[in-house]
RNA sequence: GCUCCCUUCGUCUAGAGGCCCAGGACAUAGCCCUCUCAAGGCUGUAACACCGGUUCGAAUCCGGUAGGGAGCGCCA
């Protein structure tokens, strides 16, 4: 393939989490990324579990990590519920795949097996960090010869296998994100590729699978910038291409500190059951360590075409739920109908009917984040007669019982026409502006504020309105 | 400890030596509108972490300091 067929095909991106856990909002904008670098210039998108490690890979947690990704509206087109020639796109089902390239590795001499114990290197981690040393791996097992490697098997050890890091070198590639980068190879130890058990090392498993999964673009977060120049070693030792790496700088609380458990949420699920919207979640995400000229909410299609990884951060960023919260908002807003009353669903009074609901809804929306908010007013609209605080006690007083006597009337043969009674009102106490409608919101939901009076009214049970009015008359 | 990364308004960011006494969006404040809140319209407040150096000129280049983060795992 020729230079200028390498830069115009298109790319292909990846998004490879490892199931260990729930999906991370820091993950899901690595995610998002992925699949708007890929859908800008008309690449692919994949998805691959990164399940290497038995003992705390999860089969739930896999299946939940698809389910709050297609929630977040982030599809891909291969992967493990959609397998294509590249895959399988589990790590659990790529043994194959992984043996064969590390017995090539073996083949050149560019690993070695390494008999010590995770005790024995845990000592001399610890003994070198008591020196002042960096903890690398300290050789141990590095020049052993065949006599003794055999030694070594026949008396039972287990062993792994070690990358032999080459001495003196300087390893240098090119972040997308960061620029020029440059280690030196004696700061690395000699990583393992091959656990004790047989399974592929992460670092091994997820270069090689880049490689052949044909992935041109790989944007990580940025605890993986200093992997990246074993990943280089490992795939410049097989010959497989390498792609193209950047590192974004992980999502920080809102305090600066890295996002923790103490941040509150911290997984989409828990924004999902909060009612968080997926629109409203990806929208906030996509700003995070990314510059457009996008403003307002965006679909997925809009930022694909805004998405220029040029514009990709290198700072950290902090994940405030306010800034979420002004998003959220704006999407609650725009719901239809039918999707306000799911919404609202699961805060809603059981057996309320559909045409209820809905009322409901259009009734609190335009004064909601979350479903939780509507609570309080779920209980002024359907519960008894709501206290009035001081000052309400007061707008009814200054209004005066003629006041509450024609509102009542009105209520009684209008229903929950506002208009109606408000008009009412006005004949009798010539009224108007602030004046009529103040008291009238005050006696109907003891509060001086909240949502628009009208929809509110209509939102009401036949009846209420009328009981709130005559107690005043 | 060693290596690497980062630092512009409250927040997300634009900025790749003069176009910047730093621009935008959101937040925030005031005004208008208005039955209140919200929405909408208008106006405003608000930042180059610090110290040196290079240069006619630095947010932009170099050095240092401070602060934050990551890596150094038979975790990913």
């Amino acid at each position: 393939m020729s230079a200028a067929a390498i830069a115009t095909a298109p790319p292909v991106s990846r998004f490879a989490p490892s199931p260990t856990g729930e999906l991370h909002l820091g993950n899901a904008r690595t995610a998002l990324f992925n699949l708007l670098l890929a859908r800008h210039s008309g690449g692919r998108f994949l998805l691959r579990i990164e399940d290497t490690d038995p003992g705390r890979s999860l089969e739930t947690h896999a299946q939940a990590l698809l389910a709050d990704l297609r929630w977040l509206g982030l599809d891909w087109d291969a992967g493990p519920d959609c397998e294509d020639e590249r895959g399988p796109y589990r790590q659990s089902q790529r043994g194959a795949l992984y043996a064969r390239n590390l017995a090539r590795l073996e083949q050149q001499g560019a690993v070695y097996p390494c008999f010590c114990t995770p005790e024995e290197l845990e000592l001399s981690r610890r003994a070198q960090r008591a020196a002042g040393r960096p903890p690398r791996y300290d050789g141990t097992c590095r020049g052993l010869d065949a006599v003794e490697r055999a030694r070594r098997a026949a008396a039972g050890r287990g062993a792994s296998l070690r990358f032999r890091v080459p001495q003196g070198a300087r390893l240098e590639f090119t972040d997308f994100v960061h620029g020029p980068q440059s280690f030196l190879s004696d700061d690395i130890g000699d990583f393992i590729v091959r656990r004790a058990d047989g399974s592929a090392a992460f670092l091994f498993a997820n270069a090689v699978d880049d490689a052949s999964m044909g992935v041109s673009q790989v944007l990580r977060g940025e605890d993986h910038l200093t992997n990246t120049p074993r990943q280089l070693l490992i795939l410049g030792s097989l010959g497989l291409p390498a792609p193209a790496y950047g590192h974004v700088a992980l999502i920080v609380g809102a305090d600066g500190a890295p996002l923790s458990k103490r941040h509150g949420a911290v997984s989409v699920r828990e924004y999902r059951e909060r009612g968080y919207e997926p629109q409203a979640l990806v929208n906030h995400l996509f700003r995070l360590g990314h510059a457009s000229a996008l403003h307002g909410l965006a679909t997925l299609a809009e930022m694909a075409a805004a998405f220029d990884a040029a514009h990709l951060g290198r700072a950290p960023a902090r994940f405030d739920e306010q800034q979420l919260a002004v998003w959220q908002r704006d999407v609650v807003r725009r719901l239809s109908p039918a999707a306000a009353r799911s919404w609202l669903a699961p805060v809603l009074p059981p057996g309320l009917d559909a045409d209820a609901a809905e009322a409901l809804a259009a009734a609190l929306l335009p004064n909601l984040t979350l479903p939780a908010d509507a609570r309080p007013w779920i209980e002024i609209v359907f519960g008894g007669p709501p206290p009035l605080t001081e000052s309400a006690a007061a707008l009814v007083r200054g209004a005066g019982a003629a006041y509450f006597a024609a509102a009542a009337a009105a209520a009684a043969a209008h229903g929950d026409d506002l208009a109606a009674i408000a008009a009412a009102v006005r004949a009798a106490t010539g009224r108007r502006g602030a004046e009529l409608y103040m008291p009238l919101r005050a006696a109907l939901t003891g509060l001086e504020h909240g949502p628009e009076l009208a929809p509110l009214l209509r939102a009401m049970p036949p009846g209420k309105a009328h009981e709130r009015l005559a107690r005043f008359a």
